[in-house]
DNA sequence: ATTGACATTGCATGATATTGCACGATAGGG
DNA sequence: CCCTATCGTGCAATATCATGCAATGTCAAT
């Protein structure tokens, strides 16, 4: 047994279960409970696990939690949706997409305004419950539970029955060519399906998100959409956009 | 058992629950009270929670909007929510009306559950996304914000559609000749309209909406319903109900 | 094939962490 | 006010740890 296989191997049961024990590594991989505290000790240098005592916990608590993932690019994703969130005028229809760009543009409606949002996201809705001014629509279906918002036939079929004035679209990836991606096939539906019932489209993305492509196509970038990036090195970044006539925000 | 790792179930607990108790830790994790107490004392040194006689409770009040709600009576309708959640049977599709002891239901879930909720409230809805074998299935309609549930003319389309084997039901009153009740007419047709497209229907009620009334009727009290009340004089309380016929179970 | 540099491993040893128990102090309910 | 459950502390037993060192294995150059 290779030491680097036996590290691998730590690595593997440490994210199958959530832990690892010294003491029972050393019975499985048949060698001294030295030589794991070794092992250990190494992949804790590399960042790669947390040492505990009696053995280790993964360095990263674990993945896929939309909460985690609110707390990536934080800065860039309040700033876009405080620049959003002026966007809305009072008496609007407003759609909002579920991500955590889009609660946050949730939570940063100013207090004051009345208006009516219409979302397929339980979070968002949940955000928009304290306040007093906005009227909100949920559009339901099957719960995608990885972006958490509804999609499927039900979601489609609810969402012809709405008009808008506005939507505001969170993305994976905006590409010149490649125009407007997502990651999951249902939600690019989705999203297709709210863009054609707003009079206009606004695009929430950091500016990670320019230049990027995903699996799923929602649609071609067009001098139609109003894009709100971040403010960042925005000559190089933004450029192929702004060739393609796209309003640009930056936030 | 790791240290660490049983300081965070602790903390997990803690959170899914809103307290915790030294006693019971000590036999969940089958170590020694004292144990227990060293690991809720450091715990509380670090902030992560408060540090109380006989257990611990959250550090920082939990956000939100119900909550203020759910702290009224959080023992009763926590017994209930843990009853009623022993009733769900794998492979079900069940239900979940909006209100906190139903947002209870969905917390104490069985975590190794494979089953299908039907829900109109965003509330639940959240609280299931991390559920790994719980399939959710939103139903949209334009909020009602006290309750934060959908109601209205899209609400009711939707429910049409659904079947379920079991439907939880919240009230604010069961009375043996007003029978079950509410406080909002859209949410009484909601209810109702849900009531219509379970093969069952459970009631889930604190003993103090037993003998009360509502502005707004939803059904007759009838033997097909199933009660679930929390143990407390359950004689004097229940016993209109018994005579009527309701199964009753007490939490 | 041999040699030497280097990595890996297991063991011994002293250090540290964790745990359960004993005992007196304290808090909460009746 | 008393009674009981819970608490905090000191202490001893055990488990786990880090380190040094010697034995063994690996591999490339000769």
């Amino acid at each position: 047994m290779l030491t680097k296989h036996r590290k691998q191997a730590i690595l593997a049961t440490l994210k199958r279960d959530g832990q690892v024990i010294a003491k029972a590594l050393s019975a499985s991989f048949d060698v001294s409970e030295d030589t794991i505290r070794r092992d250990l000790r190494e992949l804790a240098s590399e960042g790669l696990l947390q040492r505990v005592h009696g053995g280790a916990l993964p360095s990263s608590p674990a993945v896929g939690d939309i909460v985690q993932r609110q707390q990536i690019n934080t800065v860039a994703k309040l700033a876009i949706a405080r620049k959003a969130a002026e966007l809305m005028l009072p008496g609007q229809v407003a759609i909002l997409d579920g991500g955590t760009t889009c609660v946050l543009l949730a939570r940063h409606l100013p207090p004051t305004l009345e208006a009516t949002i219409v979302t397929h996201s339980p979070s968002v809705a949940v955000e928009l419950v304290n306040h007093p001014g906005i009227e909100v629509v949920l559009i339901g279906g099957r719960l995608f539970k990885h972006s958490m918002v509804a999609v499927g036939a039900a979601a489609i079929e609810a969402i012809t029955h709405i008009r808008a004035d506005v939507y505001f679209m969170g993305v994976t990836g905006i590409h010149p060519t490649a125009g407007l991606s997502t990651g999951d096939l249902e939600e690019a539906y989705i999203k297709r399906a709210l863009a054609a019932r707003a009079a206009e489209v606004v695009v929430l993305a950091s500016t990670e998100k320019v230049n990027a492509a995903s699996a799923y196509v929602i649609a071609e970038v067009t001098a139609a959409n109003t894009v709100v990036v971040e403010r960042k090195t925005p000559t190089t970044l933004t450029d192929p956009l702004a060739a393609l006539g796209l309003t640009i925000l930056h936030a």
